[in-house]
DNA sequence: TAAATAGTGTCTTTGAGACACTATTTC
DNA sequence: GAAATAGTGTCTCAAAGACACTATTTA
């Protein structure tokens, strides 16, 4: 443990600290650290057209540039220093035109953060670390990536490092686990850095969390019906799911989902009667779980 | 996105980048992103007397001097680079005696990776990463999580930068969601940083863990006993569970143990028939999985 | 011999999934 | 009217948990 060298840049908000504070800073040696650039990525999921779709942006520079990548950037420390879920949404916003006004709440730092803004109703969570030596051809840059969980959008515009923003189908990109895999490999959109390793782990966790959390809503719009819920699930999982029995299901977990009484002004467009409206509930977790069909395989 | 900008130590290592990339190294600004010290902290859990231990230590200089400490310490990149779950390990070596030979093996770079050494086969996975702005009262610093599985390990002894390095009964630290929660909060060892909060992450990681992966047997020797696996399961969760049901329930998940078709020596201490000995199956998840009893009420 | 424990049998309840069916809406 | 869809009823099978019971071992 070295945690114990140096001091520079002493923070007046830490109050939950041993006094003789002053003691230690002669010590200090800038050689005992070594800085490191640390970044974030974003993974930002939303349905469209009821397929599933990922953020990407068309890089404006070197390396990799005219590739494709997750947005994200260098986190602010010296002019600002802002907190890692704070950077993510800044990022996902300055990339894109999508504003995504509110504070990110979060329990646990490393945990989930919702951004309950006034347009955009955003889940964000934290995915994980990405810090192997080499990953970034400059220098030693540890990534932090974010997965985040929209409801659809508007079409974004590309940030000024960016020629250009989209949302692209997961589908289309050839992944080695995703939903939409197994298509013609020569359309695939190659991702720079290790973005699709991350966008696979984004992936992975995003079909996980709608097992047992009631996370799906959060495709959704405030209100929304059950019919529209299994879409989340199927585009999610890439799975048809019987619809009457994910209805009986999804009424029967507690908290998953309430009813505002209400139903929809028309039916199907190719028929059926109006299903009725429903809001998120206040159940954190799905008991009993909603699982994923047809697992036994990915076991071992 | 600002990955863009900028080059510094290109590193010949990576052989999946655009060419062009001599152009962009006079671009290069240094104050384009800001240097952050990024260290690495190990929740490492074991079992000791039938309860669930954590490794700490006790910091041997500012800040937080005396105060006890996930081990942890900087992460090598200008002398060596060195991957995160490589310092890691190289943390839990140093702040110990313990030896933890064997490369990590990971599929995912941010998720699992194991240890699989000739002494010790710690099961290590990464947890979550922890930058808010004032965590280290020096300066910014970014900490990777990460959380190890040890079967019973002898007592490790101080590293350079520590006074002493113990197993600290999980118990014994008046956690917020601990497992042995509610007893004295006089006598809780507070920790230093945001480590508690870390530590408190680790720990639920864990419960969920053990329900739905076969990772309660990286807490066991290499041969085991059904019983002994439920007595893990019995100190992470901190709960009873019934002992004929949960050998039925071991048994009947494919690929979670394998018979070695031998017994132990001796019965139990107190009496009882001498338990047959199991080793760990290759399932990676356990399909049902084996839920925490009483959830219900942590759900909203 | 008494007490403790390993391991199995059995019954009840819950839930997942297959299937059928009615009612409602659109074209 | 034909087709599609929302929502419910019902049946079967798997699994979790409660409880009982036997066999084996230690003190």
């Amino acid at each position: 443990m070295d945690q114990g060298r140096g001091a520079v840049q002493p923070d007046p908000r830490h109050d939950d600290r041993d006094d003789a504070e002053g003691a230690f800073i002669a010590a200090y040696d800038p050689r005992d650290y070594d800085p490191i650039a640390v970044t974030v990525d974003v993974v930002a999921l939303t349905i469209r057209d009821g397929s599933l779709h990922v953020l990407l942006v068309q890089r404006g520079r070197p390396p990799f540039e005219g590739r494709w990548a997750l947005p994200g950037g260098f986190v602010h420390s010296v002019r600002d220093e802002e907190d890692l879920p704070d950077a993510a949404v800044r990022e996902l916003s300055e990339e894109t035109s999508l504003r995504l006004s509110g504070e990110p709440e979060g329990s646990s730092e490393a945990g989930r953060a919702a951004a309950p803004a006034a347009l955009a109703r955003v889940h964000l969570e934290q995915l994980g670390t990405y810090g192997a030596p080499g990953r970034d051809p400059r220098m030693r840059v540890i990534s932090v990536a974010y997965l985040a969980f929209a409801p659809e959008l508007p079409d974004p515009e590309a940030g000024t490092d960016a020629n250009e923003a989209e949302w692209v189908p997961v589908g289309s990109l050839g992944l080695p686990d995703a939903p939409g895999a197994g298509q013609r490999p020569g359309t695939t959109r190659r991702l720079a850095f290790d973005h699709a390793r991350i966008l696979a782990d984004g992936l992975e966790r995003a079909r996980s969390k709608l097992e047992y959390t009631p996370l799906a809503t959060a495709f959704c719009a405030p209100e929304f019906t059950i019919p529209e819920l299994r879409a989340v699930y199927e585009a999610v999982w890439d799975e048809e799911l019987h619809a009457g029995n994910f209805h009986r299901k999804v009424l029967s977990v507690p908290g998953f989902v309430e009813s505002t009484g209400a139903t929809t002004e028309r039916g199907g467009r190719r028929g059926g009667p109006r299903p009725r409206l429903y809001r998120a509930g206040d159940a954190r977790l799905l008991h009993p779980a909603l699982l994923r069909p047809g697992r036994e395989d990915e076991i071992r």
